[in-house]
RNA sequence: GGGCGCGUAGCUCAGUGGUAGAGCACUGUGUUGACAUCGCAGGGGUCGCAGGUUCAAUCCCUGCCGCGCCCACCA
């Protein structure tokens, strides 16, 4: 697109990010550069990890976002259809709980109080009012994400998808309802899965109690660190291998406070010399109890539950524990043990407890009915595919973990007893006895008859066809565990009236990463067989970080691989936690989190984003320091300078993509030094090396380009000089520098852009511009052998000066000795930049002897006459210490050349070069030793 | 109890079977008209410890020590 205001304008002295950030961004996305239409590019697509819709940037998104954005920018130059899918998570809990919470600030009435719809309704409003604040945050950071195709988790594509994949796996039974116990979080009344239950460690008690055997031989000690479940014990178990307690197995005994007796079983969970050897067994209470408890059908063990969903003690606890909450009812049984003689001791005792990763509150394990996927059975392509290499994890690492999880993975409980999220579309009607009555099960919510469908009209035609004989009327209404007083007739409930049907929706939502799971896919369209689906499924990598590996990533697989037959993409890049400077985790209870926002006013987006590039080496956590990111904003200044520099000396941007046809050796030099940068980055960004490719930029915009490539074009561009060489001057530096900016721009767009359009006047931005081809660039072997031995003299030179303390300003005359015909050639055809650069100039006359500052470089020797200036000592020192330095490698060198196993063995390239570098040495050596010989 | 990762310059980290690197910090120095958010130069490491493989180990193998993370049903 031509964009007038382009122009090239003058380059302002002070770099200031955030005088172009936001203008630069606007424009891009205004012209809808971010997915420009490339109908014949090959397609390259990454989905971002959806962040909460509600939430806010934090510093994770940040690192996360940036290396998609870089991956995504580089393929674009390279003229891919890369598209970066985005979209916003619904994030079932977190928003629930945030507006739930802004609900009790405002003193409105509760969620409850409100009731469902109206709360949802708060919800989507809540969502209109925030839901852009990440998406404006994700723009400021330069994400070049494809915002014309946005997604939501429930929008109406998603939800459709959620709703088709939902009746699919029922059908396909893979999944199914379950009465079983599950992680139960009683603050947010709600199952919630294996994954989001942390455990923590904490100070607990170990008590041991004395329960009577019934035939009143004694007792039996059990020893529990949860007291107020003895309430609901069905028999104690013990080892059967255990001595100490096979003559009871078998017998009964006495419940305390609940007065019942209970058998005693022996199963081979239990350990002898663990507390008392004995266990309580609280089937409704304990996983493990209820698996005892399920081996152990001839027991006849009780399953008791004995909450509320609030976990106060329900009806089914003796009366005087009725109500009270867990923690009292513990103090309680405890107390009333005491009270009966019946404690006989209680023991500090570390151990794990189980938290809500999201309410912080103990979770309870509980029995419920609750919707499951059969995840054991998904897992197997899932698993395959990573062993199979179709899906690989980088760092490599990562599959093993991947692998342990998915191998012993559990149905995963998907249901969720909240309201933010989609509904499951599963009906209840009345089962239909034999008889021909309707039954309405009320206590047993899984009795009654289960009509899934993708929606209410295809539920009811299942429903009419169920009910066909039953000449009624079928009638939607909500569910009858909450309001079925108001809604439903008693004696429509009890089947007496049968004119009437009455159907309810399942009011449970699903876990939010039941929705997530799909995202690979259906952002793109599915279940439709779109265009979109066709070209960019499966996706190329995914970059995410390693803590939602068993949440996301293999969800994921294992959603994608069972509807579409297809891995989700074929990388899994993983990235590490962000930390703060001194390595611990970010956290807001710590107050050692730093937001994004805040660095990026006050250092810039492009140095923040290079900071997050550098650091990221696979495998390790960050650890931020700000330093870092100042450090980065520095170099941002220096390119702007070096921009500015050139514009100054006429050099502009615009022209040709090829190298420009050059002459001179250090044009010819820079010109490969392009190439070899482009060739660094590219495989950098190839293997995933982010640290490699922020290297090979910063090297070589600071080290070579400006420090010694500006440098050297500073003679060729002297006024009086050879015309036709600095016109080819400015046209290679013009050219390098615009190369520089594009390799530069996916990971510093912003300045990039910026300088872009202040040094030429273009039709397009550089976001659209051409990614070099790092093979057509020409590396010249003899510019870069020459400008190599010009670094090496200067540097030298700067060496020796500042060694000898020469004054800077101090211009010294040079002759040589033994220098070859090639080193003359040089000298003389860059002397202008030898007597910039290290301040010295060729000697008319010969070099006399006496003072003077000897520098071996090559195969010549450089005297430098200092009579009465130079300090003797310190010039014999240096190059004392020199020629030991050589001496000692040619040593090392000829060692390994004298030791048989080295000839014998080793490549023939690594002897040769070992013997070149050893006579090199050796050359070295001795010409030190005679400049030495020569200062006496 | 399993699994993974880390231990290299004061700090944060790269790296390679054959002379140890970067950034920051530090020291000295410099206003040579891009840049003091800078230039130039410099000091600083027995590459955690002990064995083994090898002509050669910081790198490969084994063990140990220290640190971190993940998974797991010890009531």
């Amino acid at each position: 697109m031509t964009n007038p205001a382009n122009a090239p304008t003058l380059i302002e002295k002070t770099f200031d990010p955030a005088e172009h950030e936001a203008r630069r961004y606007a424009d891009w996305e205004a012209n809808g550069c971010f997915r420009p239409a490339r109908p014949d590019a090959e397609p390259i697509t990454i989905v971002i990890t959806p962040p909460n819709d509600t939430g806010s940037l934090h510093i994770g998104h940040a690192l996360d976002n940036t290396l998609q954005d870089i991956l995504i920018r580089w393929r674009r130059l390279q003229g891919r259809d890369a598209r970066w899918v985005v979209g916003t998570d619904h994030a079932g809990i977190a928003t629930q709980m945030v507006v739930e919470r802004q609900l009790a600030e405002a003193g409105a009435p509760s969620r409850t109080a409100m009731g469902r719809e109206a709360f949802v309704e708060k919800v989507w409003a809540w969502k209109a009012e925030s839901g852009s604040t990440i998406t404006g945050q994700l723009r400021r950071l330069g994400a070049s994400c494809d915002w014309a195709n946005e997604r939501f988790t429930m929008d109406d594509g998603l939800n459709a998808a959620v709703t088709k994949v939902f009746v699919q796996l029922f059908k396909d039974g893979l999944l199914y309802r379950d009465k079983r116990l599950v992680n139960w979080d009683p603050k947010l009344g709600t199952a919630i899965s294996d994954l989001e239950v942390e455990y923590r460690e904490i100070d607990g008690h170990m008590w041991h109690f004395r329960y009577p055997l019934e035939d009143g031989s004694g007792f039996l000690a059990v020893a529990t660190t949860r007291p107020e479940t003895i309430l609901g014990d069905g028999a104690v178990a013990v080892n059967p291998d255990d001595p100490r307690y096979a003559h009871l197995v078998g017998k009964r005994c006495r419940l305390p406070l609940v007065d019942r007796l209970i058998p005693i079983i022996a199963d081979s969970y239990v350990e002898a010399d663990f507390g008392s050897g004995a266990v309580k067994i609280t089937a409704a209470h304990d996983f493990n109890d209820f698996e005892v408890y399920k081996r152990h059908p001839e027991a006849n063990i009780p399953v008791i539950n004995l909450m509320n969903p609030d976990a106060t003690m329900a009806d089914t606890c003796p009366p005087a524990y009725r109500g009270l909450t867990r923690e009292a009812a513990r103090q309680k049984v405890v107390a009333d043990f005491d009270a009966l003689g019946l404690l006989e001791k209680v023991e500090p005792h570390r151990h794990q407890v189980p938290y809500g990763d999201r309410s912080g509150v103990v979770i309870e394990p509980y029995l419920t009915d609750q919707w499951y996927v059969d995840a054991a059975t998904l897992a197997g392509p899932a698993l395959a595919a990573v062993r199979d290499g179709r899906t690989r994890f980088v760092p490599a690492s990562w599959d093993k973990t991947y692998f342990n999880w998915l191998d012993n993975i559990q149905p995963w409980c998907v249901s969720r007893q909240l309201w933010w999220g989609h509904r499951i579309p599963a009906w209840y009607g009345p089962s239909l006895t034999e008889d021909g009555f309707l039954n309405y099960n009320l206590s047993d919510y899984s009795k009654n008859k289960m009509f899934v469908a993708e929606n209410y009209e295809e539920a009811l035609i299942e429903a009419i066809a169920y009910y066909r004989n039953m000449n009624s009327e079928i009638l939607l209404v909500e569910n009858p565990f909450v309001s079925m007083n108001s809604n439903l007739n008693p004696d429509v409930l009890s089947g007496k009236i049968k004119s009437q049907i009455h159907i309810w929706r399942d009011t449970d939502v699903l876990d939010t990463w039941f929705s997530s799971a799909l995202w690979p896919f259906a952002t793109l369209g599915w279940p439709e067989q779109t265009d979109d689906f066709a070209c960019h499924y499966p996706g190329d990598v995914l970059v995410t970080g390693f803590d939602i590996i068993f949440f996301w990533v293999a969800r994921m697989m294992m959603q994608g691989l069972h509807f579409t037959g297809e891995v989700p993409f074929h990388t899994v890049y993983c990235h590490g936690l962000v930390r703060d400077a001194k390595g611990q985790k970010m956290s807001k209870s710590k107050g050692n989190t730093v937001d994004p926002l805040t660095l990026i006013d006050r250092y810039g987006a492009d140095a923040l984003r290079f900071t997050m590039t550098a650091m990221e080496t696979q495998g390790r956590d960050i650890k931020l320091d700000e330093k870092r990111i100042e450090g980065y904003r520095n170099f941002a200044t220096k390119l702007w300078n070096a921009a500015r520099f050139a514009q100054s000396n006429g050099i502009s941007g615009g022209g040709p993509e090829t190298a420009p046809e050059a002459q001179h050796p250090i044009n010819r030099w820079i010109i490969g030094e392009v190439g070899a940068m482009v060739t660094a980055c590219d495989a950098a960004l190839e293997g995933f090396r982010f640290d490699g490719y922020a290297d090979a930029l910063y090297s070589f915009t600071w080290n070579i380009f400006c420090d010694w490539y500006l440098e050297l074009t500073k003679p060729l561009l002297a006024d009086g000089g050879d015309a036709a060489l600095a016109e080819e001057t400015r046209s290679v530096a013009g050219w390098a520098l615009d190369r520089m900016l594009v390799a530069l721009h996916p990971v510093m767009p912003f300045i990039t852009e910026e300088l872009w359009h202040k040094l030429a006047s273009r039709d397009h931005d550089l976001i659209l511009a051409a990614w070099p081809d790092a093979a057509a660039i020409v590396r010249d072997e003899a510019a870069k052998a020459e400008v190599d031995w010009l670094i090496g003299l200067v540097s030298e030179v700067r060496s020796a000066r500042t060694e000898l303390n020469v004054p800077p300003s101090a211009r010294l005359g040079y002759a040589t000795e033994g220098a070859s015909a090639v080193t003359l050639e040089r000298l003389a055809a860059n002397a202008p930049a030898i007597e910039r650069l290290a301040r010295i100039a060729p000697l008319s006359e010969p070099a006399n002897t006496g003072g003077r500052l000897q520098l071996v470089v090559g195969e010549a020797v450089f005297v430098l006459p200092l009579e009465g200036v130079i300090d003797l000592a310190a010039e014999r020192a240096r190059l004392e210490k020199a020629r030991s330095a050589a001496e000692k490698e040619r040593e090392s060198l000829a060692g390994r050349l004298a030791s048989p196993g080295f000839v014998e063995r080793a490549k023939p390239e690594a002897i040769e070069k070992a013997r070149a570098d050893h006579d090199a040495r050796a050359g070295e050596a001795d010409r030190l030793a005679a400049a030495l010989a020569r200062l006496g």
